[in-house]
DNA sequence: AAGTAGTTTAGAACAATTCTAAAATCTGCA
DNA sequence: TGCAGATTTTAGAATTGTTCTAAACTACTT
C-alpha cells in the first residue's frame, strides 16, 4: 500500500487533542491493525512493551479523552471493569462468560422491533444489544 | 387479601439458603411491593432504616447469593456499580444517563431478528437490550 | 529561545467489592 | 430443651479498578 501509513498526530489534532508522544503511541496501538477491545490495564501492558514508559494514569486519561472525542466507545458488560472498543460504528457485542471475551457483530442485519418509547423527558441515545454466551 | 403474607423464610429455604434474620429482612425489602432495582449501598441504607443492624458485607453476600439462587438478576449498565433487579423474568432496560436510573420494559413485544449465531464453542445464555436515553 | 498552557507522572486517594478470622446464630438430634 | 457442628454475620483489613494531586515536563506560539 503506497504511502498509506496513518498520521496519528494529525488524527489526534483533528480530535482536539495534542499529539503527545504517549498519545500517539497509544493511538498507534489502538488504531493500527483491526478493531480492538482493550482495558486500561491491557493497553498499559501493551504500550510498556514498546519500551516507551507510559504511566497507568496516562492510559486512563487517554482512554477517557479518546472516548470523549469519539475515537473510542466504552462498552459496559461486566461489573468492575471497563472495555474500550476501537469500533465506533453501529454494532453490537457477544460477551463470552466467564472469560470476559468480547466480540463485535454488525448491527445492519439485526432488526429490533417493538421497543417502547423512551420515558418522557428523555430522548433515545443508543440501543446496546449484548448477547451473553457461555462455553 | 386473606392470609397472603409471603413467607420469606420458606422462600429462602427453597432457594437453598438458611433463613437468617438478616436474609429475611433483605428478602422482605426486596420482594414485597413491586419490582425493584437496588445497589448494595442503597439496600444497605434501606435495611438499616428498619433498625435491624446489617453489615454492608452481609448485604453484598446476600445479593450475590440471591443472584446465584435465581432470586435476583444482576444488571450491568454503568461502569463501577452493579444493580440488582428483583424482576428475574424476561425483560429489558431503559437506562437514563447520567442519573443512573433504571427502568424495566417487557420483552414480549420486542422482536430481535437477524442475530448472528454464537461464536463456536459457546451457547447462548441471554440477550440483554439496554436502551440508553438522556434527559 | 522563552513563555505559557496543556500533559505526564508517581503516588496518594477513592469507591466498590471481597476477604479474613472471630463471634454469633441456625438446625438437627439427643 | 440443650448441644454440637455447620453456616452466617461482622468489623475491619485487603483488593481492585479508577481518579485525583501537585510537581515536573513538553508541545505550541511568538
Amino acid at each position: 500500500m503506497p504511502g498509506t501509513s496513518p498520521d496519528y498526530a494529525a488524527r489526534l489534532r483533528e480530535a482536539g487533542l495534542r499529539p503527545t508522544r504517549q498519545r500517539v503511541a497509544l493511538a498507534r496501538l489502538l488504531f493500527e491493525g483491526g478493531h480492538r477491545h482493550v482495558t486500561a490495564e491491557g493497553l498499559h501492558a501493551d504500550v510498556r512493551a514498546t519500551r516507551l514508559p507510559v504511566s497507568l494514569a496516562t492510559v486512563y486519561n487517554a482512554l477517557n479523552q479518546f472516548r470523549d472525542a469519539g475515537l473510542l466507545r466504552e462498552v459496559v458488560v461486566a461489573p468492575g471493569r471497563s472495555y474500550f472498543d476501537t469500533n465506533t460504528g453501529h454494532h453490537h457485542h457477544f460477551f463470552v462468560e466467564p472469560d470476559g471475551e468480547l466480540h463485535d457483530f454488525a448491527s445492519d442485519k439485526v432488526t429490533i422491533a417493538g421497543l417502547p418509547a423512551p420515558p418522557k423527558g428523555t430522548r433515545l441515545a443508543r440501543v446496546d444489544v449484548i448477547v451473553r454466551v457461555r462455553r
